[in-house]
DNA sequence: AACATTAATCGTAATATTGCAATATAATAA
DNA sequence: TTATTATATTGCAATATTACGATTAATGTT
């Protein structure tokens, strides 16, 4: 069917895959590393940057708001996207409590 | 289209990605705490564990020894997984370097 | 006002993912 | 050999994601 029941998995579970699945796609990847790289706000030449067309960078950074990791602020025609610090320190946060669970030595059958 | 073209994109993010997408689902995270927690190999009893028909798991832990966060050995008519530690260090490696770029205090327009 | 610029939204086609019933495979037990 | 048990694979339907042309909305410029 492809529908996830969210009532399955735990709160913590949910909330790992879906910070999981925006950067599961290049592109995002590519804004935010674009967004760090030039240390301050940037605007529309992300389309010039990364070889998309503009309502798919669009769709893209729409992605990455929603889930708060950027944020933007409009200055004329433009926008200005830039990293949300607190909300990207929360996420590493969630993510780093998953990511560095002890690693035992017990193995049993997978050695 | 949907097509994403992964030559745009860098070795990095392509790496990154495909990491990403694999914790994009909460049955996968599941699996990967249920694999901590257990502190041992485990058989079967993800059926039981999670609440997703056997395909369906089987499915999901093929997507995780793909890309190498886990190893199975077959034990009898069972198989043990657990969690590939070597790999993931490694892995954790990637997505650390991603996830803790410098954050700069030099917003110009998202103050 | 008329036009230009920039970004968001809509609509849609192509593709990917998810979930599971049915079936296949492999090992063991009787 | 014939069950039995455990997992993998296949096939397919439902849903989600991705990409982009066309359009819209908002602001700025002349």
């Amino acid at each position: 069917m492809g529908l996830t029941k969210s009532e399955m998995f735990t709160e913590e579970q949910n909330e790992i895959s879906n910070i999981a699945k925006v950067f599961g796609h290049p592109a995002r990847v590519a804004i935010l590393q674009h967004l760090f790289k030039i240390d301050t706000c940037i605007c529309g030449d992300l389309v010039n940057e990364i070889g998309l067309a503009q309502p798919t960078i669009s769709q893209h950074l729409k992605e990455l708001k929603k889930i708060g990791l950027i944020k933007g602020n409009i200055t004329g025609t433009s926008v200005c996207y830039c990293i949300d610090k607190a909300n990207w320190t929360a996420m590493k946060k969630t993510l780093h409590l998953f990511l560095d669970q002890d690693l035992q030595d017990n193995d049993i059958c997978c050695s």
